[in-house]
DNA sequence: GATGAATGAGACTTCATTCAT
DNA sequence: TATGAATGAAGTCTCATTCAT
């Protein structure tokens, strides 16, 4: 039931963003009652938080598949900025959810705050394992997830013409260098 | 008076979003009536429009005038990493009208497009200017925007603990690869 | 307008208790949409406030009416104990607000006690006037207005079988006593 | 198990009013399940009419109590004006009960009527053992509860400024006088 | 140009009550 | 006896928008 009512709030939420849905949308959508509603969740920013940690526990677990397949590191990244701003459902998910955590909501703050460090510290590990020796596997981590989530953004407004190998080959560019060679001047 | 309630409107969304501020409180801020404010805007939308040609005008000054300092490459894009993720009320502004714009907002949606669009063509001309003989600069300035807005969003959920110069350390190595170099194994 | 909505929840309040009375059935009585009332009422509680208002101004005016009769004091104490406590709509609402400023209401207590304190002052000044020399004036005006809300609450609760002339009859020995006369062992 | 419903019960009415408290306020207090309360009792005014009974129950028994101690009757009554004012918890309930009693809850009203009946006729019972050759006790009994009442109010409302020992004064002379002497022009 | 009173649709929330287990 | 999930009706409040002045 509980589930049930999350599954109608993420496709709501999806579609028209977190504002916009309303609690007789999502009760109708869930083929159930708005007192049941309110029995399962106090608050509508209750059911949001819930369908928040649904969100980002599914982003969670691609990004460790994506992690453990074995796959060379360019080819990891590449499947990362291709997957997650394609995903045009959870692009905009994301981006509403983002923009719920961003005012009036410090609970969600600290979902978000906490799931992005466990991304970068997942990301880390990942870029040591297969690239031993990085200068700043940090800087690098942060720079990838600003550069998905910025991909998110230029996609949901329609703007990304560009294939993603371009990006990927960059990334394997700076993925080369950051392995500690010798800095030359340009 | 339309500049008065554009910036009453403006700090109004900065501070709460688009959704949650009223026109009443809209008005009361600029110190004129509601009837006033339906006489110089005929929609919500309307000024939510407005407001964002000012905000995104804002913007592509900044940009213009960062790139036409003369500085060396990697200090422009260094201070634009700088600068903008950092800006936390235009930060807040810009992912508020985002999702305005992803949602029930074609007109807003397009203006997006167009803004994006005319950044990415400004930075590739700039970086074709500094540095000749790029490879591939229009995913470089893609991958810029996109690393940008990223950071935006982590500043605002208060992820961001590396320091701007470790980024842009990242940024020179790929700037220095990017103008041509043979591909080497890594 | 104001005026309207306010005679509107006054008649509302008397009959049902200010709990049970909706805005939706204030607005149909007053021939006003539920919009209009919020217009001018942000809150229930500011409505309820302004119900008191004219209420305690109404109770006001009239006591001062019957302390500026010249009437002899039992007279005048005679009629308060008639008049008061059987005004049946005016008792009604005066039980429903009591019980609205007993509980979170602080403003509406403020409001009660301002009011109680002023009707002790002009019955205190009253009673100066029209017999000098009385012992404790204060305390014999506090029990007056006690006696009346009592008997307020016993005529709601349709239990008072005795006429009134029996209490004026009360008071009067009351009166006469408190005139300072020597205490008598009875 | 009943007993224990109707002590949160009563509990909550105090604090918040019968309105206020819902049935799962009152089930929680009590630790149970709000199945189990609708299984002691069928609806809301079955409970609001159990804790009536414990409340007038109580005050009936102190009223008793205060009758029988074989105190001089001007000891009795300064007691009452102590005791009964001054309790703030039972004020409060009372205020709350007699608020439902007079709207919507015809049994409610019954029992208060009869209570309050019975409350005069043990007064004047009293009265008449402890002063005899009262002229009028009915009405003697009938001010004194009113009086109990008004200031009850009073002291809700925060009103009370007025030591009781000199209501007690007010007291001892009327019952001085209304042992029969001959009426004094004042 | 400017005002502010009026509106209606709808949002979130509350809660007494029912009922299968 | 006891439970708790489910419900539906209703309550307070919000707000973009209209319109006569």
């Amino acid at each position: 039931m509980r589930n049930r009512i999350i599954n109608s709030a993420s496709e709501l939420f999806t579609e028209k963003g977190v504002e916009k849905t309303s609690l007789a949308e999502i009760s109708a959508k869930a083929n159930i009652s708005k007192g049941t509603l309110y029995y399962h969740f106090t608050t509508k920013n209750d059911l949001v938080f819930a369908v928040t940690e649904m969100h980002m526990e599914n982003l969670t677990q691609n990004l460790l598949k994506l992690l453990n397949t074995g796959d060379p590191p360019e080819e990891i990244v590449g499947k990362l900025f291709d997957t997650v701003p394609n995903a045009e459902t959870r692009s905009r998910l994301h981006i509403y959810l983002v923009r719920e955590a961003v005012t009036e909501n410090r609970e969600l703050l600290k979902k978000f705050h906490d799931i992005y460090g466990r991304w970068k510290k997942m990301l880390i590990k990942g870029l040591n394992e297969v690239i031993p020796g990085l200068e700043d596997p940090e800087a690098l981590a942060g720079f990838f997830i600003a550069a998905v989530d910025g991909l998110v953004i230029q996609n949901l407004l329609s703007i990304n013409e560009v294939e993603t190998e371009r990006y990927v080959k960059l990334i394997k560019l700076l993925l080369k260098n950051e392995k500690g060679e010798e800095n030359v001047k340009y």
